[in-house]
DNA sequence: GCAATTTTCGGTCGATCGACCGATTTATCA
DNA sequence: TGATAAATCGGTCGATCGACCGAAAATTGC
């Protein structure tokens, strides 16, 4: 019944850290709870006594690399002095940097997840749906900056980005960018087109 | 011998529509050779007679729901008498038709269920691929009659447009439209930018 | 009508899964 | 130090998985 918070952070990290990596390398459907004890180097039994369940492991990682990514999101929309296209491109960098690191792979595996997983859902619904509300923050700012949006509210905005950033790591994922669909350069070749406007908007 | 005649219906389709099934109520992780043997009515030993594995069941289930759509892709593309709003607009019904049908459910799972295996991975991706090369056609004859596509190249429009449908397609998975983010009314206002291009253009 | 082939069927195998248990060790604090 | 709780450990349970088998039935070709 004993249901700690990490407080010996040794094993409990060290198997979020485990879950991570065969989340990596296995995908979800590839996930046992026996793999991530081994790859931790730990008993089975420490896994459902941490965390409860296999569900109760899945949810605390995404957590805890949520956790890691909110300081990072925070220090992007929070700097003023960033131009809305600096932003855009740095954007564009933290996906490269996640590609790498495998986030995008864990956060797509947990995203799929929560499509058969309510609870699952929620949480990863959550996380999303609190980076588009900072997407549209930018939106709003650019709507005020370069006048105005074209056809689109600054929500509608949010979620084109939104949905073009997750799509384009699915498409990753598939490999299609090695098939020679640009997928990351397209997305970063629109910072050019909010260069030309923020060009246009500070010679009025 | 009151046998009925009406449902001479081949085994192997109704495998596949059963494994269609399955997979849009329990996703690619609840997926398995018994449910879907179950739903179709058949002996389990009948999936790995007609398609070898489970994998092999999967294979022939992605060719068989993309064979269905192929025609209508072909259709909306191949009419010259639309204009390229028009075009976009259908497109957009043929997502909220996909969504009502499972299909994207369906598509969804298998692509995920590529990030793990090559195989899978392989046709999904040709499939993709087909359809963004359809949509560069579709940016290339913009290009010509709208005058250009901003700072994009038409590869560059064919990988963001497929990009955003995709990850449309999984924020709506997720739930994210029903709670306030305006996935395809988003979509759908990227027509209304078109017809402002084109009536612009034709205006020249 | 008969032989060859295709298809259907029930049953079972070995492997793996998540979960759980009791016993043991380690850490905490009076 | 001793008592109490937290944490670790090996082992095992029932369930489910994909795959496979040989026999039976249906279909096809001659």
């Amino acid at each position: 019944m004993a249901r700690p918070a990490a407080k010996k952070l040794e094993t409990s990290t060290t198997l979020l850290e485990a879950a991570k990596k065969v989340l990596r390398q296995s995908g979800y459907a590839g996930l046992s709870t026996r793999d991530v004890a081994a790859a931790a180097g730990v008993p089975l039994s420490q896994i459902h006594y941490h965390f409860g369940s296999k569900q109760g492991l899945l949810l605390a990682l995404f957590e805890y690399l949520n956790g890691q990514l909110l300081d990072r999101q925070d220090a992007l929309y929070g700097d003023k002095s960033l131009s809305i296209a600096e932003q855009w491109d740095k954007a564009c960098d933290y996906l490269d940097e996640d590609i790498g690191s495998g986030y995008v792979r864990v956060l797509q595996e947990l995203s799929a997840a929560g499509w058969s997983d309510p609870e699952v859902a929620k949480v990863v619904r959550d996380a999303i749906k609190g980076w588009i509300d900072l997407i549209a923050e930018v939106a709003r700012r650019a709507e005020r900056e370069l006048g105005g949006l074209g056809p689109f509210s600054a929500e509608e905005v949010a979620a084109l980005v939104g949905s073009a950033f997750i799509g384009s790591e699915s498409h990753y994922l598939l490999g299609l960018e090695r098939r020679g669909v640009p997928v990351r350069q397209a997305l970063r070749r629109f910072g050019d087109l909010i260069r030309i406007a923020e060009s246009k908007s500070s010679k009025r």
